[in-house]
DNA sequence: AGAATAGTGTCTTTTAGACACTATAGT
DNA sequence: ACTATAGTGTCTAAAAGACACTATTCT
C-alpha cells in the first residue's frame, strides 16, 4: 500500500508537508430563518385565537445596515459543520436547544456584505411557540418575532423561440405591532432548450439588512413546497394539540384555507388520539392529539 | 440619512476603514454530479437500445485520494458565484456551456479534506448525451462515464419514547466496461418530539475520493425526489425524442418500470409533437416530439 | 409471417374536493 | 337557546394503476 505520486511521497508525506496556498478565502456564515406559529387575538370569548406565522429578526446595532432587521446567524468556525453553527447560534440567540433544522441554500454573491466576501449558508428551523420563551436571547441585541406573508405579485411569461422567460414578483411583509418592513422580490426563469436560469433578485426593501429578503423568501417557498408531502409542519405544534390547530398551521403556511374533512383525512395520520380534551373554549371541547412522525 | 454609528461614523466612513479581522476561513470548493442518460447495447437489430444513467468522474493524479475517482469541481474565486464557478469548471472540464445547473447542499464537515479546512458546495448538472462530446476535457485528466446504481439496501426503525431512530443503508455502485466503484452510505434519522437529525455516513467505500459518495447519493436521491412532479428529466433527452425515451429516461431514474399509457397520459403535457417519425428502427415507428417546458 | 415496439381505450382503485349533517360545551 | 367549533358521512370529480387491444414497420 505504499502509493507514492510523482514526487516519490506516500500520501502520509504529501499531508505533512502539504501548505495550503495564500488563495484568498471567504468567510462563510449561517443564516437562519426561524419560523413559528403564534396564537393572536382572540375576538370574542367563543372564537378560537388566530395562528400567525412567525419569523425571529434582530435589529442591527452597527454599520452596515445599522438599524435594519437581519436574520440571526454568525460565521462558522474551524471546527464546526455549518450546521452545528447554526445550532450554536440558535442556542445563543434563542435558548432553544433541540429543533428541527434544514438546510436551504449557499448565497454566494461576491458583493452581498459590503464589508467582505461573506457567504452564507442558510438554514430554516421550525419551533413550536410554547416552546420558546419570547426573545429569551442573553444578547443585548433587540429580537422580535414578525408575521410573515408572502404572495405572488404577478406573473409574466414571455415565450422566445426555443423556450421561455418568466418574471414572478413576490411581495414579503413582515410586521409586527409597530412596525413594517416589506420587499419584492423577482424570480426570473430563463428556460433555453437546454439550461435553465432562475434566480431571485431583490427589487425594492425597506428595512431589512443585506439579502435577507432573499433568504426569507426562499425558506417562505421551501416551507410550502414541503408542507404537503411531510411531517413538516408537525415541528410548529405544541406536544399536545388539536386537529384544528394542526390545520391552522397548514393554513398559515400555505396562505389558504382547507377543506375540514378532507384535511382530517388525509393528515389524521400525523395525529395519535389521546383520552384527552381542550377545556374551557366556548365551544363543544376537542379531542387533544399527539404528533406522529412518518417513519423513515 | 446620515446615520452615525456609537464611534460617530457613517456606513461610507465605516467601510472605508473596516478591516477584515483574521479569523481562519474556509476554502470553498464547487463539486458536481454531472448526469446523463446514454444509450448502451442493443441486444439485437429490433429491440430498443438500453438506457443507462451516468455520471462524470475524474481519477485522481495526485495524492490525497491518488488514483481514487472524484467529481469535476474547483475552488470559487472571489469574484464570482458558485454557481459561476460550477459553470467555468464544467465549460472546462467537458466543453458545455449551456446546460441545467441545481445547487445540492453545502458540505462541510471540517475533516473532509485532509489537507485543509475546505466546504463544498455540491450542484448536479443534468445533460443530454448527444450535446456532450465524450470526455472533451482539454485536460489531461482522464474523465470517464460510469452507470449509476443506488439501491436502499435495508431499513431499520427503531421506536424511542417520543420519536424514533431509523436507520436505512443504500448501496452505490458505479460502473463503466472494466471498472466497478462501489459505497455503502447510511442514513440515520434521530426523531425526537422537537428536533430532527438526519445525516450520511460512508460505512464502506472502494474507489472514491473524499466524501464523494455522500455527495452522489445526495445528488441522486434528490433527482429521484423530483422527477415525479417537475420537467427535470427532459434535460436528459435530446431536441427531438420519442415518448418511449423519454419514459426510459424516468425508469432508469427512478430504478423501477412504468406502464406506458398512465405515463404518457400524464407526462405528455411535457412534449409537443412534429411531424417527423424515428426511422430504421426493426418495428413500427414512433412520432418524434419537441420539449414543452412547464411554465413558472 | 413474426418480432418488437407504438399507440389507444377502458375498467378499477385511490385520492381530492365539496358540502351537508349531527354533536356538544359554555354563557 | 344560541354560538362557535368538533367531528363524520357521502356524493362527485380527478388522478393513478392495470391491462388489453389494435397498428405498423422491418427483416
Amino acid at each position: 500500500m505504499e502509493l507514492r505520486d510523482k514526487n516519490g511521497l506516500t500520501e502520509k508525506e504529501f499531508l505533512e508537508r502539504y501548505q495550503p496556498s495564500d488563495y484568498e478565502r471567504p468567510s462563510v456564515a449561517t443564516d437562519m430563518v426561524i419560523f413559528t406559529a403564534r396564537d393572536c387575538k382572540e375576538d370574542n370569548y367563543r372564537k378560537l385565537p388566530e395562528k400567525k406565522l412567525q419569523i425571529l429578526l434582530i435589529k442591527r446595532g452597527g454599520h452596515p445596515y445599522m438599524n435594519k432587521w437581519a436574520l440571526p446567524g454568525g460565521f462558522v468556525e474551524p471546527d464546526e459543520t455549518t450546521e452545528q453553527a447554526a445550532k450554536r447560534e440558535l442556542l445563543e440567540e434563542t435558548g432553544v436547544d433541540n429543533i428541527y433544522l434544514e438546510q436551504l441554500y449557499t448565497f454566494s454573491e461576491p458583493k452581498r456584505d459590503p464589508r467582505m466576501w461573506v457567504m452564507s449558508c442558510s438554514y430554516m428551523a421550525l419551533v413550536d411557540s410554547e416552546k420558546i420563551n419570547v426573545s429569551a436571547g442573553d444578547d443585548a441585541k433587540s429580537a422580535e418575532w414578525f408575521n410573515v406573508s408572502l404572495k405572488k405579485e404577478k406573473t409574466e411569461v414571455n415565450e422566445k423561440s426555443d423556450g421561455f422567460v418568466s418574471v414572478t414578483d413576490y411581495v414579503l411583509e413582515l410586521e409586527k405591532e409597530d412596525e413594517v418592513l416589506s420587499a419584492k422580490i423577482r424570480l426570473t426563469k430563463t428556460r433555453t432548450n437546454s439550461g435553465l436560469d432562475s434566480h431571485y433578485d431583490i427589487v425594492e426593501n425597506d428595512g431589512l439588512a443585506f439579502d435577507h429578503a432573499k433568504i426569507i423568501t426562499f425558506a417562505v417557498l421551501r416551507l410550502r413546497g414541503k408542507v404537503t408531502y411531510t411531517d413538516i409542519a408537525l415541528n410548529l405544534v405544541p406536544e399536545y394539540f388539536t386537529l384544528t390547530e394542526l390545520q391552522q398551521v397548514y393554513e398559515i403556511i400555505l396562505d389558504r384555507e382547507l377543506l375540514k374533512a378532507p384535511f382530517r383525512r388525509k393528515y389524521g395520520i400525523l395525529a395519535r388520539q389521546t383520552d384527552d380534551y381542550s377545556k374551557d373554549a366556548g365551544h363543544r371541547p376537542s379531542k387533544l392529539f399527539r404528533k406522529k412522525w412518518l417513519r423513515e
